[in-house]
DNA sequence: ATGTAC
């Protein structure tokens, strides 16, 4: 079945491959997907299912796409990319976007090497853990009143700045500078301001998590570009972490799925493959207001990762004994994997307006794109990408023939089975020691949560990034390896 | 991903 389905693909070169519009009735454009043979035989088949199904979307330009990392998700697979040329009729999907809405990764750098951290690394995940609540349900440190919760949602990242959590700094290294414009608070239930009100500085579950990595000196692939990132010293340490906008995204996403099922076909005609792709006209009243909504859950996820950056220093701090200033404790960057964004791009030869859904994607402008920080100008924009925590990470940069993906690459290593799978092929509490005794020193909120992120569960995070270089969406600068890591 | 079902 599975070797079926590979067939039907068209190997465009060794690392594209294309499902074309013949392929299924109602598609508009080809699906690609991304990834070396090795990989694409690894793919769930709903991958391809879902990514053709992706095709038949109204207004959808140039072709729908799916990275090296993709796997089956909710209506689009996790992964995908699909651009929506709003002047004909494109559509806004709830499902391209997915229910974490500004899931991201957050990099930030120290000056402290690996000989120095070792000593000191059990007490900093143990107050790592104690500091950024993780797991399901999981609350934090702040008690918001409803006015100040609002103006979270429409000033993300700068009402933590303002409050004194962070530094200026960290605004300009976050996409949106952390706050997006035409965020509605307005826009979204109470129910959601429940949810969401006693969740800022949380990580979360599932695939969340907070890691203490180094940076091995044969692992560095471009020191020029290496040193603008802020990675400078041999055996750096750095810290990594992943999460997004919790029960608040959720329940946006939740409410709008209603909303749009409710007026999709009855009142805008859209015919669709599968319910999970419920869409709106970008330009509709309902469309538009979800925008403003999303717009919201992507203000909040920024002001997540900055509270958690917070309360990071504050723990550095604390065991060094030094101020985090003074321990280097810069942002290198911040990404969102999860988001719908008006872009300007390059379509048979013409600019046009498009609505980029990244879904389990980043973004990877490179260099000179608007929109990214005046130091990174020349370099490209930094491309954060989480490996399991048994394996490593990477720091990849932007480049200038991204255009192809509108300048989007992988997200992760990408999932090989389930979650069921992985919870019978693994036990936490066995995991958990034997990634003690290969160097990782690991916390969790939920040990069958841990043993669902098991490496041997996902992709190899080399073979992932060794195709997102050889398909041309970003480029290798510095690989991570994991040491210690605090899990949701 | 998620007060893992309203």
């Amino acid at each position: 079945m599975k070797v079926a389905v590979v067939h039907a693909l068209t190997k465009v070169s060794d690392i594209v491959w294309e499902l074309p519009p013949s392929y299924k009735e109602g598609m508009r454009v080809p699906a690609r997907i991304f990834a070396t043979e090795r990989l694409i035989r690894e793919m769930d088949e709903a991958v391809f299912e879902q990514i053709s199904n992706v095709a038949t979307l109204p207004g959808i330009a140039r072709c729908a796409m799916c990275m090296p990392d993709g796997h089956s998700g909710y209506g689009f697979p996790i992964g995908g990319v699909a651009a929506m040329d709003i002047a004909r009729g494109g559509v806004i999907s709830p499902g391209g976007i997915g229910f974490d809405i500004n899931c991201g990764m957050r990099l930030v750098v120290t000056n402290l090497t690996w000989e120095e951290v070792q000593p000191h690394l059990k007490r900093l995940v143990d107050l790592l853990y104690l500091r950024v609540p993780a797991g399901v349900g999981s609350t934090g440190f702040l008690r918001l009143s409803r006015p100040e919760f609002r103006a979270v949602l429409e000033e993300g990242a700068h009402w933590c700045v303002r409050h004194g959590y962070g530094w200026h700094e960290d605004l300009e290294l976050t996409e949106e500078n952390g706050r997006i414009e035409g965020a509605d608070p307005d826009a979204v239930s109470e129910r959601a301001i429940d949810r969401g009100i006693k969740q800022i500085g949380t990580l979360g579950s599932g695939n969340h998590y907070l890691e203490i990595q180094v940076v091995r000196p044969e692992h560095i692939y471009d020191r020029k570009v290496a040193e603008k990132f802020g990675i400078t010293i041999p055996n750096q340490v750095v810290v990594m972490f992943h999460c997004g906008s919790r029960g608040f995204g959720h329940q946006v996403t939740s409410d709008y799925l209603q909303v749009f099922l409710r007026v999709m076909e009855s009142k805008y005609g859209i015919r669709i493959l599968d319910r999970e792709l419920a869409s709106a006209p970008f330009d509709s009243p309902e469309g538009q207001r979800y925008f403003a909504a999303m717009k919201t859950a992507l203000n909040v996820s920024f002001a997540n990762r900055q509270v958690i950056l917070h309360r990071i220093r504050e723990v550095f701090s604390e065991v060094f004994g030094r101020s985090a200033e003074d321990l280097g404790m810069h942002m290198v960057y911040d990404v969102a994997h999860n988001t719908a964004k008006l872009e300007r791009h390059l379509v048979d030869g013409q600019q046009r307006q498009l609505l980029v859904h990244r879904k389990g994607s980043t973004r990877a402008f490179g260099p000179g794109l608007p929109g990214l920080p005046e130091r990174y100008r020349d370099t490209g924009q930094p491309v954060i990408i989480g490996g399991s925590m048994e394996t490593g990470s990477y720091l990849l940069v932007g480049v200038p023939g991204g255009g192809e993906s509108f300048f989007s690459t992988a997200h992760g290593s990408g999932r090989t089975m389930s979650r069921a799978r992985a919870r019978r092929l693994w036990r936490g509490q066995t995991l958990q020691q034997e990634m003690e005794t290969h160097g990782v020193y690991v916390r969790t909120a939920s040990w069958s949560g841990l043993a669902e992120e098991a490496g041997g569960a996902y992709k190899k995070i080399d073979d992932v990034v060794e195709a997102t270089e050889l398909a041309g969406l970003s480029r290798r600068v510095v690989r991570f390896t994991p040491v210690g890591n605090v899990k949701g």
